[in-house]
DNA sequence: TTGACACTTTAACTTAGTTAAGGCACCGTG
DNA sequence: CACGGTGCCTTAACTAAGTTAAAGTGTCAA
């Protein structure tokens, strides 16, 4: 009946591979596996495991756009940021090694980024020039990047149960980093938080 | 005369490889050769090549907290974070692909995390709470790795002079992604405006 | 002198990405 | 109807990487 195996399906397969197996189980044999087909299989559709990775990011990249049109219209631009950022986010968490995995991906389709003009509308328009609007894009994506990088990092070593870095021995010469280190919460609230800080940065560029 | 191999030595050679192969060419093997031995003499200095990785990173923001101490002290809080985004920065830009290398990295030595304690200082002097404090130095440093990352990214596909993503099929319909795409310069001077934007809404955190 | 310990070697195993070469089914054309 | 071509897949195999096993070498203390 299926006359064979499309581009599209070994992209969903590998992202299933990847959140059960997480990116080091994500082999090119596990996925043909997967496909009930052998591992050469695959390379009639792609020219190589890295094609393969930036078709993923490219992917999760693209409901990240679709998301972002869905959310944000007729609104001003911090909700516009800010819905970039939540989508943005929420697309990385939803795979094991989202962030690392993504961000090094290279997209292969200029229409994802389509998704970024009405941001940068909502920008301009409240005043922002161009070189203004784009930095403050590529701010909040760097802060997302960067903050799911680490939550990841840290969410993967509770679950392996893995030793923490011991700060005993810190209590005494460093009883700040210790304290920051008890006071810091992880989640949802910690982003929102720091993202209202960066939106408030960015705010102040209007004025200033 | 020398009687073996020392960790450090393993390290350090791992990080000119790193340099010179990039993280592709940094293999057990190739590490090896370099320090004129064989492959499976590493593995009697460390348990796999992960803990190589993790002491590299440890290796590297050492010297970040190295860096740090010698240029903030007695200064004020937004010298004390804009330092460390530097010394960060820095740090990873100094060795190919740095901020994806050792971002991932878990520390394996506590003392590193000293060199934050005269940042919170100055924050909380400044009028922080530890909680505030804590989210303005996590603000920074995804902000950086997040940075960082898109940067050493951006710079490797320059060199390896790859064919970068069209937009001309975006002139039409998003024209502001492509105006935004040729307004945005690379390096120093876009890292310092962005920078400074996080400052600043770190800052207005102080009265509202 | 001997034995233990520190460190390295050779050999080999496993798994991963990838290529070569060929097979099977379908399809349009003579 | 025969037949060649094309699309998609298979088996076999290669290379390179991480890692382990086991044996070897040298130094130093008892």
């Amino acid at each position: 009946m299926a006359k064979g195996i499309t581009k599209d399906q070994i992209v969903a397969a590998a992202l299933d591979v990847l959140d059960e197996q997480g990116i080091g189980g994500l082999t090119v044999r596990a996925l043909a596996a997967r496909l009930d087909v052998r591992a050469p299989a695959l390379y009639w559709h792609m020219r190589d495991k890295q094609e393969m990775l930036d078709e993923m990011g490219t992917v999760v990249h693209r409901r990240v756009a679709q998301a972002l049109s869905e959310s944000s219209l007729g609104t001003g631009w911090r909700d516009g940021l800010s819905a970039l950022a939540h989508a943005l986010r929420s697309e990385y968490l939803l795979h094991r090694d989202g962030a690392r995995t993504f961000s090094a991906a290279r997209l292969t389709d200029a229409e994802v980024l389509r998704a970024q003009e009405p941001v940068l509308a909502q920008l301009t328009a409240a005043g922002f020039d161009i070189a203004g609007a784009a930095d403050a894009l590529d701010l909040v994506t760097a802060f997302v990047v960067g903050f799911v990088v680490e939550e990841q990092k840290h969410r993967q070593s509770a679950e392996a149960g893995e030793a923490r870095l011991s700060l005993d021995g810190l209590g005494e010469t460093a009883p700040l980093v210790k304290a920051a280190e008890e006071a810091r919460d992880r989640g949802d609230k910690r982003f929102e938080r720091q993202l209202r800080i960066l939106l408030e940065g960015i705010a102040a560029g209007l004025d200033g």
